[in-house]
RNA sequence: GGACUGCUAGCUCAGUUGGUUCAGAGCACUGCUUUGACAGAGCAGGGGUCAUUGGUUCGAGUCCAAUGCAGUCCACCA
């Protein structure tokens, strides 16, 4: 069959990965085999593909396929992440296109709706996922709210609230005015923001006296807005300006409220104006000053950002609306002296970029110190590694100082807190209604109870007291973090939890590498960690390798709102799956964040194209197969075969290598050259018979397998491209794929032959450049002559040296040959005559800039050698390279003395 | 404010235990080739005081210190 021009991929792509998919070779069973598993981080549910989605599932799905090839149990799980905030967003939105208000609707209502938009849209970014040519284990599609996964979470909560590691309090958190939900710390960005920082008279009053005075205090603040939520304006206690001022009151700009003025040694004197307004419903550092202070706290903020009745004016107003016009109306009233420019950082949700607002709230949290013990000391210990290492660091610092974790969100889309409540505020946890009936009810018998959570002063319910009548329960109408869920997925998604010490848990887990994006160590890394050690006793991996970050060309982060972005399905329709792994994979050194750039792909299209044409050249041989080959040819075709085979196994060695400490670019450049330059650029040209001629059977052969080997070394990155030459290659039975294919093993490196190999390319290269100086076009030859002690050496290579610099002759000398251009390559000289070699003026010059730089090379070593110090310290390895360094040198410079008195 | 990382060719990066014959690769660039696998190509070539300064050493891209620049993470100073 005639092979297409170029390597068409839309339609290997789709038939190679069907393909795979109807022979099962994703599917894991657990059997005697050693496993390889690793699980996805489960993209979001709403998710389409990205950049970095790219790279994190090339990268895993290299390492899955290599396993595979490696004989081991290969276990790709796939499965989505069901997002609470980002998919509640996406409903609501959806909703209000269709014109109903979430507000309008009830829970179960709403619910209906989101999981219809689930199961409309949920699935698309797996279905991306295997245009990737991701090799997942499809069977085993995980959601983390399936019922079997959902059930684990309520119960891993309930679980962990009676070890009371789990408590309700009433604490400041982040509150996003957008999406109207609590936030975890971590879910918080902190961004440089330009504000203004207002100057503010507050006048001083009498105590017990509403009038005010002429006298003020100054304040500065960035946000005048609270103002009407101030409960004290608070002053370093050594501060000699306003000591006069300590005990007295002042006036609340525009609402005239009566506030003290205190002391507390928190005020820096040197910030601002040294007076600092305390508002302890809007600020955490004020709440705590609050508290200590036993100050009031109003809180003048609605749930959507907008100012309540509390604040007295503007109300119904959005804060930052407000705040404009509360500075401009401070400023009419002669309250505002001036603005500053400031710059500080301000913390932004991490959903939807709004400005997070520091909110006194009632919310769950899990105390993490409980918990993060193990976690901490595997990775400290490397029991679980981190590719690259510096993340130890962070990790151990963010474990160490570990905080609560804030795990209830307002949100319907999600897994609903399993918490009761009574009229009295009374809580039961429980899985179901009944059985929080049940726990109520058996109070009443008083039995049952159980230790409220030590170190947490707002654990447990109240106990009920004897007599009372059966409680109408209400469960929370809050929904858990999405990172709940989220930490129990390496298990989890076995049924780990759900039917504990299941086979397929007990072979699979623990897992062996995770790959993730370093952004989600704490969000999610570290808490799996936690939970794997909480609930299987055992570490969740052993590796994790954290990818870069993708950006563009110009370095920056890639994101929607900058449009440099690229659209992967495009991509992958123009360049092929293949071109785009490899594009990114080129680009993406161990560790560092990567610059992409389209251009890469162009480079992986091309080396697609390369081995399509190796193909087409090797096929083309194949009814050229004979014994009746040209003198020499066979000798030429052996040391080749014999070079290939040797140099093949010296990269297997070094790929080995690459692998371990996950340098996956540096493995691919490494397959890439080994490809282009050794294979196709030496050896096929090497091999390569005459027009006309005939090509050696065992050549032949040993050149299929060693194509065979080469595409077997490339699969993982480039897995249709690869199959599909497997496939031309040779006539293959009824289930002979490539992807189920097993690596061949290295063996040991006949390292004569790979120098000699390399002596080889010296010679043709230098000869060539010669040529080229000389201005000889490529059907001019040349008459050659090698002054060699070793004559017989060259017996197994001449054929190919005639081949590579189109030699019309080739004879061996004891002597100089006048005449001719000469080169010094190895311990050889090497004369060129042709029928115009004109220009000996430019290789004079050659020969002396040589000569000049030997000469300099030889006086360096020959101070060193002269230098008592180095004889006396040097390690004796070192002395006897010294030593044959100025042996070639001073050899060297001898020939060319002697070419350049032929000259 | 604290911590960490990086700074090597135009760009992106290699450079293990200090040894000059280690300054290297891929892109990009410059010549020459439209030859029978491949112009999405072939052949050859030119590019770098290894951020700066000082130190240790017989010897520093490699070790130490300081400085500069860039980036990341953490932190409650309004």
């Amino acid at each position: 069959m005639e092979l297409s021009k170029n390597f068409e991929h839309q339609q290997a792509e789709q038939y190679w990965y069907q393909r795979w998919l109807d022979k099962k070779y994703f599917n894991s069973k657990p059997d005697d085999r050693e496993p390889y598993t690793v699980v996805i981080p489960p993209p979001n549910v709403t998710g389409i593909l990205h950049m970095g989605h790219c790279l994190n599932n090339t990268i895993q799905d290299i390492l899955v396929r290599r396993a595979r090839m490696q004989g081991k149990n290969a276990c790709w799980v796939p499965g989505t992440d069901h997002a609470s905030i980002a998919t509640e967003a996406k409903v609501v939105q959806m909703l209000r296109e269709r014109g109903i208000q979430k507000s309008s609707l009830t829970r179960d209502e709403f619910l209906k709706y989101a999981w219809e938009w689930k199961e409309k849209y949920g699935g698309i970014i797996l279905q991306q996922l295997k245009k990737l040519g991701c090799s997942l284990d499809w069977d085993r599609t995980s959601f983390t709210m399936d019922p079997d996964y959902y059930r684990s979470v309520i119960n891993v909560f309930i679980d962990l609230y009676n070890k009371g590691y789990i408590y309700r309090g009433k604490r400041m958190i982040n509150w996003d005015v957008k999406a109207k939900t609590a936030l975890s710390d971590e879910e918080v960005i902190r961004k440089e923001t330009q504000q203004n920082l207002y100057f503010l008279k507050y006048f001083i009053t009498e105590a017990g006296l509403e009038n005010k005075t002429s006298e003020y205090i100054t304040i500065a603040t960035v946000r005048p807005e609270t103002i009407m939520g101030d409960s004290a304006i608070c002053v370093h206690p050594k501060d000699e300006r306003y000591k006069h001022l300590h005990g007295k009151f002042a006036l609340v700009p525009l609402i005239n409220r009566r506030i003290p003025i205190i002391t507390d040694d928190y005020v820096t004197m040197e910030f601002g104006t040294g007076a600092l307004k305390v508002t302890p419903a809007h600020d955490t550092n004020d709440y705590q000053l609050g508290l200590k202070h036993h100050l009031e706290v109003i809180d003048i903020l609605n749930d959507d950002g907008t100012l309540n009745e509390a604040a007295q004016i503007y109300i119904g107003e959005e804060r930052f609306e407000a705040r404009k016009k509360i500075a401009l109306q401070l400023e009419v009233t002669g309250h505002l002296l001036k603005t500053e420019a400031y710059t500080s950082e301000v913390g932004h949700s991490e959903r939807t970029d709004t400005v997070v607002e520091p909110r006194l709230s009632l919310q769950w949290w899990v105390d993490m110190k409980k918990i993060a013990g193990p976690a901490l000391t595997a990775v400290i210990n490397d029991d679980i590694k981190f590719y690259p290492v510096k993340f130890k660091n962070l990790y151990r610092h963010w474990m160490e100082n570990i905080k609560d974790w804030c795990i209830s969100r307002q949100l319907w889309w999600g897994h609903r807190i399993p918490a009761w409540y009574d009229e009295k505020g009374n809580v039961y946890v429980a899985a179901t209604k009944e059985e929080a009936q049940e726990q109520a009810g058996s109070w009443e018998l008083g039995v049952g109870s159980r230790e409220p959570g030590a170190g947490s002063p707002e654990q447990g319910a109240k106990r009920p007291e004897q007599g009372t009548p059966k409680p109408m329960l209400v469960q929370d109408e809050d929904c858990l973090d999405t990172w709940f869920s989220a930490w129990l997925w390496p298990f989890e998604v076995f049924n780990g939890y759900s039917k504990p010490n299941n086979e397929e848990v007990n072979y699979y887990y623990p897992t062996n590498t995770l790959v993730t994006a370093p952004e989600i160590i704490f969000f999610w890394v570290a808490r799996m960690i936690m939970a794997g050690f909480e609930y299987k006793k055992e570490k969740p991996f052993s590796e994790v390798y954290f990818t870069g970050i993708v950006r563009d060309k110009q370095g920056r982060k890639m994101s929607k709102s900058l449009g440099n972005s690229p659209d992967l399905l495009e991509l992958i329709d123009k360049y092929g799956a293949d071109a785009c792994r490899f594009g990114i994979m080129i680009a993406s050194p161990a560790g560092n964040d990567l610059l992409w750039d389209e251009s890469s792909n162009e480079q992986g299209r091309n080396f697609n194209n390369k081995l399509w044409n190796a193909l087409k050249l090797v096929k083309m041989w194949k009814s050229r197969v004979s014994n009746e080959t040209v003198a020499g040819s066979r000798q030429s075709g052996n040391f080749a075969v014999l070079w290939f085979a040797n140099r093949l196994n010296e990269i297997k060695v070094e790929l080995e290598y690459q692998y371990k400490d996950f340098r996956l670019s540096e493995a691919l450049k490494t397959i890439y050259s080994l490809i282009w330059d050794d294979f196709c650029s030496w050896y096929l040209e090497w091999i390569k018979p005459g027009f006309e001629q005939s090509i050696e059977p065992t050549v032949y052969e040993k050149t299929i397998d060693f194509f065979e080997e080469l595409i077997q070394l490339l699969h993982p990155f480039m897995p249709f491209l690869t199959e599909e030459i497997y496939h031309q290659l040779r006539e293959r039975k009824e289930g002979d794929d490539l992807t189920i294919s097993q690596l061949v093993t290295s063996s040991i490196v006949n390292t004569k032959i790979t120098t000699q190999g390399q002596l080889l390319k010296e010679v043709i290269t230098g000869l060539r450049d010669i040529r080229n100086k000389q201005q000889l076009k490529p059907k001019e030859t040349i008459r050659l002559f090698i002054q060699t002690e070793d004559a017989l050496g060259y017996k197994n290579i001449e054929q190919i040296i005639y081949k590579q610099v189109n030699a019309e002759s080739i004879s061996y000398v004891s002597d100089t040959v006048t005449g001719a251009i000469s080169a010094v390559i190895g311990k050889d000289k090497f004369y060129l005559q042709s029928e115009r070699v004109v220009d000996t003026g430019s290789q004079k010059q050659e020969l002396i800039k040589e000569l000049y730089y030997q000469k300099g090379f030889l006086i360096s070593i020959e101070k060193k050698l002269d230098n008592e110090r180095f004889v006396s310290n040097a390690k004796p390895e070192v002395l006897e390279l010294e030593r044959k360094k100025k042996a070639d040198a001073e050899m060297k410079i001898k020939i060319i003395e002697e070419s350049l008195s032929a000259l």
